[in-house]
This record gives C-alpha cells, structure tokens and sequence, in this order.
DNA sequence: AATGAATGAGTTTTCATTCAT
DNA sequence: AATGAATGAAAACTCATTCAT
C-alpha cells in the first residue's frame, strides 16, 4: 500500500483533474446548445479527450447532466445562504445576500442555464435532485424569516408563501441574465438593484395610508 | 367556385379540427416529454392519424412548437390583461387578476409547459415568439402600475422593476403548479392565495416602523 | 351511341388537351430536376390540376416518364429521317438532315434530357423503350449508307461501325446543347457547324496522302 | 506521438482499405441502380458494415457519389492520356490510345457508370466535378491535333470541333459497353475495332474523288 | 371526371455507447 | 486508462398513390 502510494495519488489526482475538465466542457456544451443538441463528441473534444475517454468517468450523458447540476446548485447554496447572518438588520442582509446571489450568477451563467434547461422535462432531474436542494435552501430561508418574525424585525405573515415569493423575485431578476437577455449588471449596479429591490420586499408598493 | 361552398365549408371545417387535434396532442407529448423526447409518430398517433398527415398541417416539428407556444401565450395575455380593471382600487384588481392567472394556468397546464419549456433552449423561440408577447404584457402591466401610482393609489417607485418582481411572484406561485410539482388550488383556496399575495406586494414583509 | 356522340367527342377532346398539358408539365418537370425529384404535385399544379386528377391519365409516375420519352423521340425521328433523302448527294443530304436535328434539339431540349437521363438508370426504359427506336434509326440510316456505297459515292466501310460514330458525332453536338452546357446555335451557326462536321465524316482528318 | 506508429499506421492503412471498400460497394450499387435508388443500407450491407460506418468516411451520400465520380474520372484520363505520345504517326498513336480508353472502359464500367448517370442531373456535379475534367481532357487532345496539323501529318482543320467529334465517337463506342448493352470486347476485337475507327476518322467515308 | 386530404413505407443522417487495441 | 472506429436504433420528413366526396 504504502510502497505505490505516492503514483497512487498523482493518477488519483489526474483522475480528478479530468473529471472537473469534462464537467466543465460538459456545462460550457449543455449551456451553449442544450443537453440534447449537445454531444458527447463535442464535449470530449473540448476536454482535449477521446470520446470514450467521457464514459470513463460518467456512465452515461445524462449522468454527467447530473453532475453538472449538483456541482451548481451546491455552490449557488453556499453563496446564497452564506451570506444571510441573522444578527444583522434585515435590510441588509437580505440585502447582500441577495447581491451575492446577483454575482454568482452572473459568474455561473453556463452551469445554471443547463441545470435548468433540463429540469422543466427531466422528471428524474426534477425529483430526485433539483427539488429536495429547492427546498432545503426554502426552509433555511423561512427559517431566517421566522427567526426574524420572532425578533419582531419583520411583521407576521405566512413565512412558506413569503418564502416562495421571494425566491419568484430573484428568479424574475436573475433569468434574464443567465437567459444572456439582459446583460450581467456591474458591482456598483448590482448593489443599487438589490437594495431597492429588499426595499420593495419590506416597504410593499401600496400607498402609505 | 362559389357552388361548391358547403361541401368546401364542411371540409374546411374538418381541416380546422384536426389542426387543433394535432395542437393537443403536440401539446401533450411536449409537455409530458419534452419537445426532444416526443415523436411526431407519437403526436399523430395520439392524434390517432398517419404519421405524414401532421406534415400537411405543419411543415415542420418546430412549426408544430411554435404554433402550440403561440396558441398558449395568447390564452393567457386575454386572462391575465382582460381583468386589470384600472377602476376598481388595486387591492382588488390585482387580487382579481391573480385569481384569474392562477385559475388559467391551472387549465392550460399542458400548453403553458411545453411552450415554457423549449424556450430555455430555443434561441428562435425566445426571441421572436416569447420576448416580444412577454415585452407587451410586461408594458401593460406597467402602464397599469404608473395609472395607479398618478392617481396616489401606490406610492411612486421604479415600475420597470416592480413589474419584473411582480411577474416573478406570480412565476413562482405557479410553476410548480404547471410543472406538476403542486396540485392545481380549488376556487377558494385560489382565492385565498391571491389575496394573501396581494396583501404582501402591497404592504411588503417589513414591520411597520 | 349516335345521341352522345357530340359531348362524346367534345369531353374526349378535353381529355386529350389534358393528358397533353400533362405531359407537357411532366417534361419540363423532368427536364428542370430530374425524373426522381420531380415531383407529381409540382406536375399538377403546372398542368393547373389537382394531384390525383394525374392518375386518372397515367397509372403511375413512371408511365409518365415512358410517355414522355417516347413523344420526344419520336418527334426525332420524324425530323431526322425525313430529310435523309436518297437522291440528293450525300454532302448535302447529311448535311440538310444534320441541321435538322441540331434545331429539333434546340427547341426539344427539356423533353429530350428529360428522357436521357432516365434511361441511364431505368433498365425498363432502356430495353423497353429506348433500345429499340435507337436501333430503328440506326437501321435507317444504315440502309441509307449502303445505298449511297452501291452508287458509289461513298467509299465501301463497315457501315455498322459507321452508323454508330456518326450517332456519336451527333450527341457530341448535341448534348452539350442539350444539356445546358452551351446555347443552342442560331440557324446561320447551325448551318456552318453541320457542313462542317459532314465535311470531316466525309474527308477525314488525315493529311491528303 | 511518434511512439505509436505501428499501432497507428496499422490503423490508418485498415482505414484507407475501408474506404476503398466503401466506394467500391457504392459504385456497384450506383451502377446497378442509380444514386437516388440505392441506398446507403444496401452500400453499408455490400461493404459488411454498419449502417452509421459509411458517415465516418463519407459526410452525405452525395459525397459518395462525387469520390466515385473522381475515382472514375481520374483513372480513365491517366490511361487516355498516357498513349498519345506526339512521336508517333497519328494512325498508330491514336489507335493505341483508343484502344486502350476501350480496355480501361471495359474494366471500370462501374465506376464509370455510376458517375455518368448522376452527371445528368446533379449541376453540382456537372459543373464543379465533370466540366473541368472533361474541359482538361479536350484541351490536352486538341493540343496533340495541333501539334500534328504544324507538323503536317494531319490536314488543317477546326482543332475544336474534331476535338468534340472524336470525344463523341469515343462515347458511341464505349457507352453501349459501359451500359451493359454490349459485352465488353476482347482484346483482339479491340484492337481491330480501334484501327478501323481510326482509320474513318483520318479518311473519312467519303469516295475519293 | 376531378379533387386533395390521408396514407405509411422508405430515406438519410445522428449520436450515445461499446470494445478491441 | 485512453483511444476512436464501429455500431444500429431511432427520428424527421417526403411523396407516389389511394379513395371518399
């Protein structure tokens, strides 16, 4: 064991160097034409790789689907809720979660485009993978807002509908952008749009009475 | 020419139903499988017609998207816009709109999907067919919006981003219904619903200061 | 049958008049892209008639073409051998037949490329159709050398032989016209071209010994 | 990458035979049946080959199609060409090289066939792969004429139009073989039947005066 | 006799996946 | 472990022909 232990790990760490490389050419393929006008042929090459090399390391097209929507979603939770300290007011830390939210999809576009795209008619996509991280990343947020609720920073009100509510709003926000409708908004843009934004959410648009 | 006008009346109207034939049953296998994994041998099967026939009705698969995209949008621009009633206080209208949007969807559940679904991957689609109905509704909800806010009804804000937020909400209040993960609401708890969401665009989630 | 015979007559004109612009429609058809992308709805709509209406004239699209081909080659004929008369000298009447065929083709072409290239691949039509009116004219014409050899005013040869490269030296004429390749000559051209081949097939290239 | 090589050039060389073997089956079948009547099944099944295979050699069909013509075409000016060496008298030059066109026919009908037909009616083919080849061929041949008209072995004449009168004997004698209408010669019939074609051309038919 | 919608067999081409090297 | 040629199932679409009207 010991004695092959160091090639051991070099091949080891090839190996994972060309899983993220595949993944990520994968992603680039399944973001640029979709995952059904995207092929394995494509992919490999962009990977630098042969064609066969792919099922190496991923069964199947659709298992390496999966891989690149797990791989996104996991980092869009980390940077969403990351950044959601209760002790802070929440205007603000709505607020910056919300623009780190912005930044990261900007920066992940690709990834998030795909995962989507093959979620609407992917039932085994939809149920298995996308809707239990849906909603565990829906209770940490109702959680926030019962906590907040508790703390009287926030009025009281159905938290699962309020929760839904405001995850439509940052979809309406954000699809445009990963869609490559809208352009992704600089920093400076970024901030301005999340705090009127989190202003709509708290202040409402009705008319003060 | 004109002689011949029942016997031609009659088989025009013929042609009409089975066009709207093949529209359901595209429609169903779109939304069931996505517009990659339904065949036009299954289309016209379920059409219960040769599989040629589809092609005297539509030149092409694509053709056979668009008109089931187009046929869907246009339902629910009449539903959503008939009821935006500038009249009534907004609490109401919305309300009423809301109710009108969810009870359509829940109808048009198929349609609605499939039409969703390609446009994440259709460049042509999105562009020429979703953009632009999706760019006129969002411009009658404005105008809606800054009637409203002239009249003091809803205090003065940014009515291209509060449509945006708003068309989010209603986004996220029924996809899942559309995408099977909901049941569609009963009348009463419809009605509920659109109250309740009302209630939270109009007064935000904050606590009154 | 005396009581009908004038609609009679007058309904069997209009069927003639039909197959006529049928055929008419099917050469050009033919002629413009080929016997197999050609297709019987573009050869009705050109004879103004509906696609079934063909079938109730020709059984099947292949009896078309046979039509076709035999219309134009026997029009050939008709102009080719009827100039090749026996008491002119050979000079002249080969000449006067040559120029025949060459405005024959000129205003024939779409029939005539049409039938050719059929027969390249269509055993039918060649063994059938073609094999025999080709040999038809080639006795003919052989018949018509050996009786100017009997009077001696063309050498004694093997007229079989003969007969077969003069048909060649015609379809080299012939089927660059025939084919697009070159524009039909005026009646001026045509006339220098025709004495000039038959004063080669006469004299021969060799130098004078 | 070099380290390889016997692996690699064993690979290359299996490739290059597969792609003979391919277009071997695809000349027969064109041949046998024309372009548009065979199918790339039938090739791939005459080859004993997958279905898919023939598109990793040849992208569409009709490339097939234009690698057949070339093969075909190439051949048979290397064999033409190579006989008509200007040293000789034009009575055995010629008679050697048509003889050997004859012989080069007999062994390629189905090359040559099959590239024929479809130069009918594919303009592609026709003006992007026949006219030059046929043009280069011409030009060659009216420069051997030439040549002998200056050294006054041949009578001056119009170089052009022989050109084409002895491109069409050529084509009367050779297509009736190709074509399967006639049994390709023996060697002796060739040879006889070169001489006297020869001789027609440099003397003519005509009695002398 | 004319119509034209319906038919469905038949075609080329694609592409995920396998497997001998 | 990597390669890439071979595989063959499947899909969209065409079009000669039929037949109810």
């Amino acid at each position: 064991m010991a004695g092959s232990s160091k090639a051991e790990e070099r091949r080891q760490r090839r190996g994972e160097r060309r899983r993220e490389a595949i993944l990520l050419s994968a992603a680039q393929a399944f973001a640029a034409k979709g995952y059904h006008n995207a092929t394995t042929r494509e992919i490999a090459a962009a990977a630098d790789l042969a064609e066969g090399t792919i099922f190496n390391y991923f069964p199947t097209k659709h298992d390496l689907l999966i891989a690149v929507f797990e791989q996104g979603f996991d980092r869009l939770r980390e940077t969403a809720l990351g950044r959601l300290s209760p002790a802070l007011p929440p205007r603000q830390a709505l607020s910056e979660a919300l623009e780190a939210v912005l930044a990261f999809y900007g920066e992940n576009r690709l990834f998030i485009r795909a995962a989507l795209a093959e979620t609407w008619t992917d039932p085994d996509l939809l149920q298995t993978h996308a809707l239990p991280r849906l909603q565990q990343l829906a209770g940490s947020l109702e959680a926030y807002l019962q906590a907040q609720i508790a703390a009287a920073r926030l009025r009281p009100l159905d938290t699962a509908l309020a929760v839904r509510l405001v995850l439509g709003m940052i979809a309406a926000l954000v699809l445009p952008i990963v869609r490559g409708v809208q352009p992704a908004p600089d920093p400076e843009e970024r901030r301005r749009l999340a705090e009127n934004v989190i202003d709509l959410l708290l202040s409402g648009i009705g008319a003060p009475t």
